[in-house]
DNA sequence: GTGAAAGCGCTAACAC
DNA sequence: GTGTTAGCGCTTTCAC
């Protein structure tokens, strides 16, 4: 009986087809060396048995595995899941095949996620981590001299693909005191859990001080979960913001969520902003007021740097470092802050 | 100078702790058979070097990679990313990489997905394809006795984990004409790309025809981006429906977006349903009428389901197909019928 | 233009 | 409880 593990082999269709191993080999990784008559002959068996040059063996022999590994906190946020969708799309115009794995945030997950990719023996890694500056993966990667990009992270001492968030925040803080807005509140998840948290709100805090504004509330938001709950908490006070800006567009949801369950209309009463441009940003009513990146091409520019370093033999370094274009998504969610709110300031 | 590619093997853990290659082997794959000390010993200079044995050289000898392969149409689509992350959650508590492929819905795509992944040696497959029933690359799958589970996808001479789509939405029917709904169309992506729409289709005519309604429009929204567009036409004509049951959530959302721009409320004027329950919906305003589907779950239960049977040595059958519960979120997207649609009945 | 043979790193008989 | 050895399927010198 056929048994599922013993599959054709290399050998089998050399013997097919009359040649030795080495030529079924070169017609797969160099055709232009063999005999057209040949190569097509064996092209022919080959076809017949859907014969596939094992990728283990090959990997094994050339140390060269065609995988590149993905290690990203979670697929749940859309932005991640449209980024690995435009890396998926890219490896595979490579010839390339990936292997992701989630982290949750957690830093210990990066770290073993970054092993087992090496044990695995990828050519290269792409990585959206915590924090750059201090990632245990990260420092394993360039310890072991496994070619890597960070994607979003952006940090002078790595290569990395990624926008400038805290400009981006700064300009945005800018634009809405254009609007007439003096009372601005910004909602973050968990700071310390990422430095493009961080780097978002340092462009908020620079943006308010360059309006010459009072420092303002920082939402955090510990979990997901009581989001709603936590902001709709400082929209209930007296003194509420007339402007949230959030530090990724899954928080912007829940604001306007918040602002809906607190009474407040969007944007006539309170204008709220994210940050990433999740596909569905758009579709939304209020159409969602974002700062967009470009997730997908993200993944593309990552793929690219990386595979072509990897083809030439050497190791990404910050130098390569690609900074993309965001762009502001007007929206409908942010607009002229409320005319009593003007007179108060 | 250290090259990337000569990385630390066996041997050289074994030369180290002066015991052969085989007794190391056994730390990792058989640790009850070493002694306690020699064990120590040996962990303790495979720690100092990072050392993991090499999978692909574990691959080629034992025939069992420990890589799962996905394939799916798209991570653009939040259902999938959601399953795709109950998939890496679930495949890592087992100790199993996973290596995704993304078809945009192309059949030739899911095809060479599956081709490519065979040539890696994945121990079996989780796949959400276009049509089970006519899927080549299931068959390909099949005939190469490489264990594989469908997900999403519905089907009796499939191993198949998924939810009663059709009676879901025959249900929700049933439910709106309670709500006073007779005029209905329903929202669909091209049908024949998808076996899961066919199905939730034959749901509603079902669900429109147990309550003795006139048949009714189907919106058939060939590409995303003209999504609105397609459905502002319906809801512009004097005999629009009261109820617009779509597909999934993207859909939607767009025709809660189509809604606001023909200048309907939802849901005093129209209500809108969805199905899938992508996380999102629930902080939408209104929040998503939506069937729900548990998508991390069904994940996780793909991977049950393979893992299990590969570590048994057998192939997942029809047999092993698991049903789902779906869940209706009742939402806030829809509400009674508009009365002077109700006296027009 | 093609073949013979060595070896990538590991595991699993089998021997002791 | 541990070592010796063959071989998984492939690529790549080197020889012809």
């Amino acid at each position: 009986m056929k048994n599922r593990s013993d599959r054709i082999s290399i050998l089998d269709i050399a013997t097919q087809a009359g040649v030795s191993p080495a030529t079924v080999s070169r017609v797969f990784n160099a055709p232009q060396l063999v005999n057209e008559r040949t190569r097509q002959q064996i092209l022919a068996v080959a076809l017949e048995h859907g014969y596939r040059p094992n990728a283990s063996a090959r990997t094994l022999r050339t140390q060269r595995s065609h995988v590149i590994g993905v290690v990203l906190p979670t697929l749940t946020n859309p932005v991640f899941a449209e980024c690995l969708q435009g890396i998926a799309q890219a490896t595979a115009a490579h010839g390339y095949a990936i292997m992701p794995a989630t982290t949750e945030y957690k830093i210990a997950n990066e770290i073993e996620a970054v092993a087992q990719l090496q044990a695995f023996g990828v050519d290269g890694v792409l990585l959206v981590v915590s924090d750059a500056q201090t990632s245990q993966a990260v420092a394993n990667l360039r310890a072991q001299e496994t070619p890597y990009v960070l994607v979003y992270n952006r940090h002078p001492a790595h290569p990395c693909v990624s926008v400038e968030g805290e400009r981006a925040v700064h300009d945005l803080v800018q634009n809405l005191v254009q609007l007439g807005h003096t009372r601005f509140a910004m909602v973050c998840g968990q700071l310390q859990a990422s430095d493009r948290a961080q780097q978002r709100y340092a462009g908020f805090v620079a943006g308010m001080k360059k309006a010459g504004i009072q420092p303002a509330a920082l939402i955090e938001v510990p979990f997901v979960e009581t989001a709603i709950d936590n902001i709709s908490s400082v929209l209930n006070t007296d003194s509420r913001p007339t402007a949230l800006i959030c530090s990724n567009d899954l928080l912007a949801v829940r604001a306007m969520r918040a602002a809906y369950q607190c009474r407040l209309r969007v944007p006539q009463d309170i204008s709220v902003t994210g940050f990433d441009g999740i596909g569905l940003g758009q579709d939304l009513t209020p159409a969602l007021s974002t700062i967009a990146q470009p997730n997908a091409e993200m993944g593309h520019e990552g793929v690219q740097l990386l595979v072509r370093s990897i083809e030439e033999g050497r190791v990404p370094v910050a130098d390569d470092s690609i900074t993309l274009d965001y762009e502001f998504h007007r929206g409908e969610s942010c607009a002229q802050a409320p005319i009593h709110y003007c007179a108060n300031s």
